[in-house]
DNA sequence: GCGACGATACTCGGATACGCGCTGTCCGAGTAAATAGGG
DNA sequence: CCCTATTTACTCGGACAGCGCGTATCCGAGTATCGTCGC
């Protein structure tokens, strides 16, 4: 998994502390973790195509939010920036070869293998479905109940 | 994830199917299923490694399953193809930049965005770990009763 | 005829190239603010 | 003093390279079989 995916979340999570006040710009998103700016602002992107951020171009631009953190689920992060593809992708193999001859009315149901591995795939998601960057805010701020005046001090001074 | 998963899933239940009696050589199985031999065997010794299959060199040599199907579990395929590493890597981005200056102590507890995500994946492992390939096996037979006569069949011709 | 020895063919195992996708960077389009000029 | 047109600076957005990993391949080490020779 592209290490994209946590960079996105804690930008969201600095966005949400920051507050929609005015939007972010990418450097100071970037400064904030010491990540590639340019790079980071691609992730970003990618994170406004899904609906997640809301881009201001122009001076005095940057990134929010477009939503509150507890309608953003883990999932909806990971799509953005991992694709809607599924991991196991199931090539069939099995018609090929020894399963070549075989009557097509065998191919009907499933993969029993694709089957197996999806199911995996849904527990996975079903775990990022049900977990909302809200309560991840909730957990870091049970742990240091400071943590976002630490944020909002560091880039009200940088 | 590579493919290799599918490849080595497949070719358990061929060996299954084939029974104990002789190794079955990389060629044929890489045959029943049109796939590129030597790479295949890759996949295949990765297995051996794992202890999953075991293997006989010099002629008449090849694979077969180093234990019954119902001790090997969907993980146990998983972790040998594609490595026992996470998914999900947590770069504790959060003690960089912003989070530079911080008292160590804050960041003591783990960071709540790795924590989540590796909620997830143990839900993901925990399903792949709770199917094993004789589960597979019998929904694969509950579909096509002959499917294992048909395997005989064809790699007796070839 | 039988046993032993050597040649042969076959198969695993690891070392060696190739290609694609993630990573990282750069430049142009567009916008808001600041500024200078005129009424 | 106020309004407007222009310049300026800033930021997003997509187009352009570099690199690591999965994919694919080839060749050598080792073994069982087959053939041959000697007894």
């Amino acid at each position: 998994m592209g290490e994209g995916v946590e960079w996105a979340m804690h930008c969201c999570l600095t966005l949400a502390w920051l507050g929609h006040e005015r939007p972010v710009p990418t450097a100071k998103l970037a400064a904030g973790f010491e990540l590639p700016p340019a790079y980071l602002n691609k992730q970003l992107q990618a994170l406004v195509r899904a609906g997640i951020l809301a881009s201001t171009p122009g001076a005095r631009g940057g990134f929010q939010l477009a939503r509150p953190l507890d309608k953003i689920t883990l999932m909806d992060v990971v799509t953005a920036i991992e694709g809607p593809d599924e991991a196991f992708k199931c090539m069939e193999i099995r018609q090929r070869g020894a399963g070549a001859e075989a009557p097509q009315s065998r191919f009907r149901a499933p993969c029993a293998i694709s089957t197996a591995m999806r199911k995996a795939e849904l527990a996975w998601r079903r775990a990022l479905t049900e977990q909302t960057l809200a309560d991840v805010r909730a957990a870091v701020e049970r742990q240091a109940p400071r943590a976002g005046d630490s944020v909002r001090d560091w880039y009200a001074r940088g």
